[in-house]
DNA sequence: TATCATTTTACGGTTTACCGTAAGTATTTA
DNA sequence: TAAATACTTACGGTAAACCGTAAAATGATA
């Protein structure tokens, strides 16, 4: 069981939720908050009185409002969490279903849990804090077949970067300078077009329109 | 107050949170469904045993799964829902966001409030209940703004065509064959190549690829 | 250092996209 | 009905993307 729950959310209903599932599970110490940067604070308070929160669950898109935050989304604040506090447990509680994003999570920063707003959510969270307490990963159901999907072609560094070119109007004929500018090793024309027809080959695409269509969808870029 | 309260809601923590916000409000004759064929059915038993609800809070959005339905949005689950019954009052909780949409669904599907899940959803949810009892409509306090007006280009049917088109791999020179196909009015090469460059110039975009990235954003596509 | 293998680049020909202009077609207006 | 006004299409020149090949550079190996 956890000693000590922290909830960042700012949807009012989605933080009423996972208190509720909480309490239903059977913990009861667990304390809220709406902002990112009142999430920080709550941990450094909670290492300074060595009383440490050791499950932090959170969204990933928080909207800006009147109060400026210095964190201002999901993935931030779990890095500055784990900075302080590299052995809490991390679930991640939103309505994102891009397969490459969530693939990120696990692999970048090393959460433990990804439940999708969705369906069945609340059943998901309680059998995801199962999950934590016995050492295991959770990923909701849903999800489970389309990261594998979009793991059929693997992105390296340099398609990333192209594509991003393109998709911010970049035109291909200039690619070469803005590589050249960031110091990116293969910068000839010839090497830009030969990984962007590579790409496309592996993927059976037409033309560079349906990439980035697709970059879009398992968000990639 | 309401005398009967029916909740379409397909996220299970949403669900839940309308259910605790009605409670607080003081309204406990509330029954909740997940699914839009299942709210009708209630709907209709509501009536036969002259029971009728009289507040309905439906999503906008419900995700498909095993289980296929007759009605997969809410909006026609409204429409469906007003034919039986003209006099219930409609509350829409819903992510959305575009002003277009929401003012759509004042003046053709004529509801009576419309809360958007946000950062304080729940204390709107209970000033809706409030403004409804009172015969007045409700419209969250982040939408009055509308902020999110921003419409910076209204993206026709045909232009949405040709992009979705392109993002399928449909080279720029088949299009007039598509279009052709499908019987759409203007099918020249040229048409075509107008129509593009002026989406792109009035984005003041550079490439098709910076547009197609655009239209995955905004959702248009 | 010499040799081989791999990667990167340079270059030319071909196709496609881009862009302006003019001719053709529909719609509106008097 | 005729004229005016859109809108659509056809066409030609230019620029960019596409594609294959060969040269150059890089890296590994002996």
């Amino acid at each position: 069981m956890f000693k000590r729950v922290l909830i960042a959310e700012d949807h009012e209903s989605s933080n009423i939720s996972i208190r509720k599932a909480l309490e239903d599970f059977g913990c009861l110490n667990n304390d809220y908050v709406y902002y990112c940067d009142d999430a920080l604070k709550r941990i450094k308070q909670g290492i300074k009185t060595k009383n440490e929160y050791d499950l932090f669950i959170t969204d990933l898109s928080f909207e800006e409002d009147e109060i400026p935050q210095k964190i201002g989304t999901g993935t931030g604040l779990i890095k500055a969490v784990k900075e302080l506090l590299p052995t809490i447990k991390v679930l991640v509680f939103s309505a994102e279903s891009k397969g490459a994003i969530i693939d990120n999570l696990f692999k970048d920063l090393n959460i433990n849990a990804f439940v999708r707003k969705a369906r069945r959510d609340v059943t998901e969270l309680k059998q995801a804090f199962d999950a934590i307490c016995n050492q295991k990963t959770y990923l909701s159901a849903s999800l489970r077949r389309s990261i594998q999907y979009s793991t059929a072609y693997e992105f390296k560094e340099f398609d990333i970067i192209l594509i991003s070119l393109l998709s911010n109007g970049v035109l291909q004929k200039d690619i070469p300078n803005h590589l050249q500018e960031k110091k990116i090793k293969p910068s000839g024309l010839s090497s830009v077009e030969k990984r962007l027809n590579y790409m496309k080959e592996v993927l059976s695409f037409n033309n560079n329109e349906q990439l980035i269509a697709f970059c879009k969808d398992i968000g990639v870029i």
